[in-house]
DNA sequence: TTGTGTTTTACGACCTCC
DNA sequence: GGAGGTCGTAAAACACAA
């Protein structure tokens, strides 16, 4: 009844994930379906749940007979024709009553669960697009790493370049830490017969997994 | 009270199965 | 071919805001 651009646009969606099940739903291209001829109703007897029968006037169910049919259908969601006619001798009602009723209640609970699966699948494409959106940013945040740390090794490279070619260092040349441009911005240790550098790097730097700081070891 | 949206009951058309 | 299923829809019954 209640029919809107969005219920357009979830069907659109659904019949994505279903195609089979959806194929009636969302018109085929080309495939022309002559429209249903409908046929002028023709007024029945109903009968009123107290014996007696009344023409065309469609009567709510009462609570009970709607309790029974409900526990029926609990039982089972197709209805053989013996339950049916003992169904409808038990709540006083036309055995056709009975079946249109099962018809009725397949139909809602089909509804139903299709509405469920669609809230579910919904549910979880939503969550597949969050994860998405997090890994594009982390990709993102691991890119402009590894930028840094590529120029990072490039103006090393080139340091080393230029102090080798400036005053060439043999294993037996002894530096002093706050005289050699190269190491201006180092710490140098004394750590016995060998020096250690220790370069500062940014915290919680990783690429691929490892300490940055490993590159250098 | 009335207009309007939703739910329930009922039916026609069509399909499948035995 | 008949019984019983789905699907789409009409229309009564109902709920509820204005």
């Amino acid at each position: 009844m209640n029919h809107t651009m969005d219920d357009d646009q979830n069907l659109a969606f659904i019949s994505q994930l279903y195609p089979d099940v959806y194929t009636q739903i969302l018109p085929q291209e080309g495939a022309v379906k002559p429209p249903k001829r409908r046929r002028k109703k023709i007024k029945r007897a109903v009968a009123t749940g107290d014996g007696s029968n009344c023409f065309f006037r469609k009567r709510k169910l009462s609570d009970e007979q709607v309790n029974m049919l409900e526990m029926s259908f609990g039982d089972e969601h197709k209805l053989e024709s013996e339950r049916k006619d003992r169904l409808a001798a038990e709540l006083g009602l036309d055995p056709r009553q009975v079946a249109v009723w099962f018809q009725n209640r397949r139909a809602r609970w089909k509804n139903k669960r299709l509405e469920e699966e669609y809230n579910n699948l919904k549910n979880s494409h939503e969550n597949v697009v969050a994860d998405k959106c997090r890994l594009e940013s982390e990709l993102l945040q691991l890119k402009e790493q590894l930028y840094d740390a590529e120029r990072e090794i490039q103006r090393l490279a080139e340091r080393v370049e230029r102090g080798s070619s400036n005053s060439p260092i043999s294993s037996s040349v002894s530096v002093e830490a706050n005289e050699t441009p190269f190491f201006e911005d180092y710490n140098v240790r004394d750590d016995g017969d060998d020096y250690n550098l220790f370069y500062p790097v940014p915290e919680n730097t990783y690429i691929d997994g490892l300490e940055w700081a490993n590159l250098y070891i």
